[in-house]
DNA sequence: ATCGCTGTTCGTTAAATTACGAACAAAGAT
DNA sequence: ATCTTTGTTCGTAATTTAACGAACAGCGAT
């Protein structure tokens, strides 16, 4: 039986979603946004001591898995949580921990 | 400032935790745990397609986040949720989706 | 003592992740 | 038109992850 037919699509969702939370440096993103409404991509660079491409690339990884969103607010980009996807994961993961 | 100084123990511990949970496979193991009390490795093993060492390595990893627990019961090994870790993992994720 | 069953460890490979600095692109300000 | 600010992309390197089959280890049964 191939693999596909045995993981739920639920199951792949949440792995998609968890990876994308498996780092201390998204996770303090992530929580950051969901404390303050929006931040903007410098204000990180300033907190935190990594150099800006790799804050873009981890930016990009959660913006890919679709729990954060960006909007030009130029010459800034303003980052925000994707509500949408937000509540689909936290709804995953109610339904996981049996909450 | 330290990477240390910035990022808190509770983010780095539900880093930990997603990270483990980041992959399908896993995460149907986990689910599966929750559903059932316990499972021996040869039961997944004839349900999933993969390789028994491939097996061994996502059931260490779980293991090593302190997400499941083996006990020897010779000559298979029983693998169940690790309780004490996993209400650690549940209680993290709901303070982090605010629930 | 050795055979069989279970599951881990080893060795290897390919791919993905994480990180950096330098170079680049976009767009408002001068 | 050029400068400045902001953030991404590129190129690179080191590490980790994921996967496999083969070899090994533990232990109960023969």
């Amino acid at each position: 039986m191939p693999i596909k037919d045995i993981i739920t699509e639920e199951q792949r969702m949440a792995a998609r979603y968890a990876k994308a939370m498996g780092h201390p440096i998204r996770m303090y993103i992530l929580e950051l946004l969901t404390k303050q409404a929006c931040c903007y991509s410098g204000d990180l660079s300033e907190i935190l001591p990594i150099a800006k491409s790799t804050l873009s690339q981890h930016l990009k990884e959660l913006k890919d898995a679709g729990l954060i969103q960006g909007e030009i607010e130029a010459p800034k980009i303003k980052y925000c949580i994707n509500r949408e996807n937000w509540a689909k994961a936290k709804q995953l993961f109610q339904t996981f921990y049996g909450i």
